[in-house]
DNA sequence: TGTACATCAGTGAACGCGCGTTCACTGATGTAC
DNA sequence: TGTACATCAGTGAACGCGCGTTCACTGATGTAC
């Protein structure tokens, strides 16, 4: 229907863009920098409503009352509210991208375990920053949303991928009888990803943070090295 | 509001129920052998009609045009759509406690990982069989619904504690240094949980469940026998 | 520096859809005698 | 075996809420000269 025009970009380039700057508004409109401050702050109020809502729960009204504009500003900009979580979820995503690169370092020797912890360490810290977003990014995905899908596999594959060459051979053979690379690699990654959406409700239960890294780093160890 | 009148019960003592058989539409009639089937075909079709959709877009109207009654049928026997799904996750609860059981035996001998198959295994069918139910409970208990996550606490916690002990020596101590038994049995049963979310998809990837099977045993065996 | 015009930005108020929910009613079933 | 009554069961049709969405408009900002 629509004409389906390219919206704002996840401002890559910073507020001003380049010469041209063809960002355009969902109305055809340009966009400048008052817009796009705008849109800013419809996105973090999005985020900041996300704390205490669901996707399904969350609406338009809300999030611009919250703003302190009108609900026809909102469709200035973003589609609908799914269009603009997605956007957050890009934008975190984004972030998880460097913890790909944790992985490149060697895991089997002796600072194996405190590489692990380190590692599983920032991954908690980067979901106790952006836990309302992800956990959202997740639920969709889950409910079979095929753009939040597509948004988590994203970021988390360099992670999927780190896993499942580690637990293969110079050969590209399986290190470890009966444990299939990817098949574990997706088995630690969800459970690194559970414990970290979870380990504060963990700590309710009495288990302190600490060990949540500890065990989970213990467990991503001793699978990746058998 | 209104006297939170005791609804049918989950036939635990069968159709016929006792010599009283209290049992109560929620607008205070009593509920005879017609009206418990039609309450169960409405669970029934609420299960299937699950299969395509998640709980947010579920619709009464949607239930009852599949049953081929009036909406206001349904409104005699649930209060609204997530009463009806958290009996239908409640009843496929129940039939999860037994994977407690097998956690008895001893795991760490050389029979410990086919003991772990089997297990997996059977886990993995029971998700087969109820998965939009499975899914539907776990997303809600995610969601922050408190109905729904006791009823998986609940059907779950057999596990959980079965994994903490087998993580305990005989004084009470941590088998494993580093590991604290309950974040590892948390640890463990998210990622056995999500593999059987999961596990058909992952097939789409190339993934056969065998070998989701014996790679989902083996982390846990490992973990277990450290 | 000032003025006019173009364009960006934001909104009030309303329309209308879709669904939840209810009520007063008809029909079905069981049982007392 | 038959009849009358009590109670269980199911429903059509409607009301009304709440939200998504839009449109024609006013206001703000930038810029050409």
């Amino acid at each position: 229907m629509a004409p389906e025009q390219e919206t704002v970009g996840t401002d890559a380039t910073g507020p001003d863009g380049g010469a041209g700057a063809e960002v355009v508004a969902l109305d055809g409109r340009a966009v400048g920098r008052r817009g796009a401050a705008t849109r800013r702050r419809i996105l973090d109020t999005t985020a900041a409503v996300l704390e205490r809502s669901g996707l399904r729960d969350l609406k338009v009204v809300d999030i611009t009352r919250e703003v302190g504009c009108s609900p026809a500003t909102f469709y200035q900009y973003f589609r609908d509210v799914p269009s603009a979580v997605l956007v957050l979820a890009e934008e975190a995503g984004e972030e998880a991208l460097a913890f790909g690169a944790s992985l490149a370092e060697e895991w089997s020797g002796p600072g194996g375990v405190v590489a692990a912890e380190r590692f599983v360490d920032g991954f908690l810290t980067y979901w106790d920053d952006h836990r309302a977003v992800l956990r959202t990014r997740n639920l969709a995905a889950q409910e079979g949303d095929a753009r939040f899908r597509d948004v988590r596999n994203q970021s988390l594959r360099p992670l999927t991928e780190g896993f499942a060459r580690l637990l293969v051979d110079a050969d590209g053979r399986p290190r470890r009888d009966g444990v299939a690379p990817y098949a574990a690699a997706a088995a630690l990654v969800a459970m690194l990803e559970r414990m970290a959406a979870f380990h504060t409700d963990l700590e309710g239960y009495g288990v302190a943070r600490d060990e949540v890294v500890s065990t989970t780093a213990r467990i991503i160890h001793t699978t990746l090295a058998g």
